[in-house]
DNA sequence: GTGGCGTAATTGTCTATACATAACTATGCG
DNA sequence: CGCATAGTTATGTATAGACAATTACGCCAC
């Protein structure tokens, strides 16, 4: 059970203590390591790296600051149970957001496609065109209201697994966020005019104002997914919340 | 010229890294030091402190990896030319955001008022009723072209020189950034169907889809301001970019 | 059993010291 | 004057050692 680091893999490029720090991240990141997995302790990783405790421990303080890791006095380090997602981006699991709310939650697949990235979609997505990708959309319901479609790319090549995978009752969006890594995401938020065909869908009426978020994710610069949230105005508001770093 | 630090501004509690880190955040955030300003070198420290360089430069490390100060050696640590505001914050200065699309920007003072905080007023705004507070609204022009409304109160018991400052041309969102210090921020991000009257400002059909900001800032618990900020949907739209700490 | 207490493991912080690195400053040579 | 070189200063990183704080765990008395 306990995590196995090969010890040699500092790659020299940097300060040494960065490259603890990203050499104790990796695994995280990857998945290797299970949220709440015991870290070797600083006593452990002087040894194993070859550096001084002092070092070690700017390591790790930088990764306890960065969230990805929970220290604890006697007890050691271990991957932090819910890493990173900073506050802002919390929102854009719906799911929780309505079970959190009290309501009852359910997600409902309307379409899933697999086929090979034409031009278009190729460019959307930032992949080379002829990848092969699953595209999907579905709706999200809080108490039997429809209060979000969504619209989905995924790119099988970074996330194979999801092929298999059979979203017709959970959210292929919590599902990417459990098994699948990411690096880097972008968000665009604008406000549309509901159409015709996304009003029947969200049995709302034509031109109302919906928010759209549209949020792309890369695993070290290779694009994972492409998602298109769409929500009544009234119905759910964004919320982001920043504290200065000190005061 | 140089920044006067009163040094034992040390609160007593916590590390005296962290009591050190903030006694040098503090004249920063509270604008006391000019961006560019020199701070005295980790050795001058050393003795205004009584503590070790290694300790000194845990704390300027600290304040350097938040963005408040910037490092060179040499040169020695210098305020940030623009601290913080995280890159997620940065659109809601709309006319740089206008001025970087290399459009003219212009904001037109449509009304001001103050008076004392009705309940209403109070609640919505976190405020004792009966505080002094100023109302504006105006509106933002990119080449011309209405992009964004703007209703704003400002707390003068928190920004009273606010009082006496005309924003009948320049914004009042850039100068409280630039003169008020904020420890924290909140921000409802929701889309609305334009009204008649708000239509008939942003130069737009009614019903038009608007994104609506609206944006909450306190310093230190005490609110500084409240802004609704009402743009078009197709006129802008919010951008987020985020990046796991490590990769 | 069980409650209290000491012990040991582990992280948190601090110091003193050392050398590396970057970059401005001054010097010297032609 | 121009350029190369050495010097100086400040930050960047690393080490070894020390003590503090926290807390699980086991031991012992009852």
């Amino acid at each position: 059970m306990s995590p196995r680091l090969s010890p040699p893999v500092l790659d020299g490029t940097g300060a040494i203590y960065q490259q603890i720090r990203r050499a104790v991240a990796r695994p995280i990141l990857r998945g290797d390591w299970a949220p709440g997995a015991k870290i070797p302790s600083e006593h452990e990783l002087t040894e194993l790296f070859g550096a001084s405790r002092m070092t070690i421990n700017k390591a790790l303080s930088a990764l306890a600051d960065a969230g990805l890791i929970v220290r604890r006095r006697r007890l050691g380090s271990f991957v932090a149970e819910r890493p990173p997602e900073r506050a802002v981006m919390e929102i854009w699991d719906i799911g929780a957001e309505v079970a959190r709310a009290g309501e009852a939650y359910a997600f409902e697949l309307l379409e899933a496609r697999r086929f090979d990235a034409d031009p278009a979609t190729a460019r959307l997505f930032g992949v080379k065109p002829g990848t092969s990708v699953v595209e999907l959309s579905g709706r999200h319901r809080a108490d039997g209201t429809p209060i979000q479609l969504e619209r989905r790319l995924i790119n099988l090549e970074a996330a194979p697994a999801a092929a298999g995978k059979d979203f017709s009752v959970s959210p292929p969006g919590r599902w990417l966020l459990d098994h699948v890594a990411w690096s880097d995401a972008e968000h665009l938020i604008r406000a549309v005019n509901a159409g015709d065909e996304t009003a029947r869908l969200l049995e709302i009426e034509p031109r109302t104002a919906c928010l759209v978020v549209e949020r792309r994710t890369w695993s070290d610069r290779v694009p994972i997914t492409w998602a298109e949230l769409l929500s009544p105005g009234a119905a759910r508001q964004l919320v982001g919340r920043f504290s200065q770093p000190d005061a």
